[in-house]
DNA sequence: TGTATTATAACGACTGGTCTACATAATTGA
DNA sequence: TCAATTATGTAGACCAGTCGTTATAATACA
């Protein structure tokens, strides 16, 4: 019997070929012929990995694109001074991260929930738990810098909210101005909020 | 000759029933026979009145939603004491909004901006437009209620997008939470930057 | 009449999904 | 140790259905 990870590199490249085109060009264009040109794998390979077909690849590539931003998270939560620091190292990351594709790349998983909420329980289920593992992080990452107690959960959430929001008006005007003001609001926000040094 | 304007009614049903399937569904999960069915109206009918297919309905549905929004936004401005009332009135709207549809409905404009952006030009052009109004209507108010003119058009910007991204966090977890969240979070915002009332 | 609008049929291309044929690797029985 | 057998994965043809679009015929209205 063949190890159940023998091939996930194969696995894996189908996934990540999804995940890059249900970004670009959302879930119901991206037909399943294109991920497997894409991938290069046949169909048989498709429906053996996912046997649920197209709603169970594309809640794969919700989780799989959703964790990387996670982990960019945590790294970046780990780099912080502060939670401006924070908002602004992720900011630069962002920005480049629209310009190298000319604005064509954008939340890789915004779009595919979008167009799937309610309607697909697997690939909601999937985009939920994304956003609680990003709350999470953000949340610890407020609790180590001694945010009040009280505003952390809402905090976090706003800070997520502003940053797709300013995502999304990126993508559709092609230009990094929505990221860099809402940013800018945000961090005035996490300044003005500062638990105040009393003590220095 | 039929006036241009006489079955405006027809090509209006149209253009609604688009707009409300774009929004639940997404776009390219829409058909056009969807559409027709919706509307009533025969398949000669659409391409009698939108040549260009569907991607011309599409912006359509995009200028004629987007504009909805932009009405009910300057119809709370007018009632609105200051920017922080200005919010929860659209809070409440808001929310009320997406309970009735068991949070079905979102945004009518994202998801069809997203999964077409920057694909189609007309439909990208329309959403450009729009989000362009929203902030001219949004900074008249700000103005209005003596917001520091250095801030105005980057509070606006984070005003809509922390609306947009809270909507969407509220679609994918069928909660209102987020928007209550993310509308506390920007209403301490204008509290704190709201000008002293130096004299009174 | 002539023009605007509606109605219907049909087109080629493409959709997600199923199916069978085949190769390879792991396991079994002796 | 070595064939026989069984999982596991690859490859692509094929299906019924739907896609956006076009073409053409019928109808309403001036």
């Amino acid at each position: 019997m063949a190890l159940p990870g023998n091939n996930r590199k194969q696995r894996d490249n189908l996934i990540w070929a999804a995940a890059k085109l249900f970004r670009r060009q959302g879930y119901s264009s991206t037909g399943l012929r294109d991920i497997l040109a894409a991938s290069g794998a046949a169909r048989g390979s498709l429906y053996h990995y996912f046997p649920d077909g197209k709603e169970q690849i594309g809640a794969a590539a919700v989780t799989a694109a959703g964790g990387l931003v996670t982990e960019t998270f945590a790294e970046l939560a780990r780099q912080a001074d502060n939670p401006t620091d924070f908002l602004r190292r992720y900011t630069d990351f962002l920005v480049r991260w629209l310009e190298a594709s000319d604005f064509r790349d954008g939340c890789p998983i915004t779009t595919t929930l979008l167009e799937t909420a309610p309607g697909s329980g697997a690939i909601t289920a999937a985009g939920q738990a994304v956003f609680a593992d990003w709350r999470a992080v953000i949340e610890a990452m407020l609790r180590q810098h001694d945010w009040p107690a009280a505003q952390i959960a809402a905090t976090a959430t706003a800070i997520i909210a502003g940053l797709e929001g300013a995502l999304l008006l990126a993508r559709v005007e092609a230009s990094a101005q929505p990221i860099h003001d809402a940013t800018q609001v945000l961090c005035q926000l996490l300044e003005e909020n500062k638990p105040r040094q009393v003590g220095a």
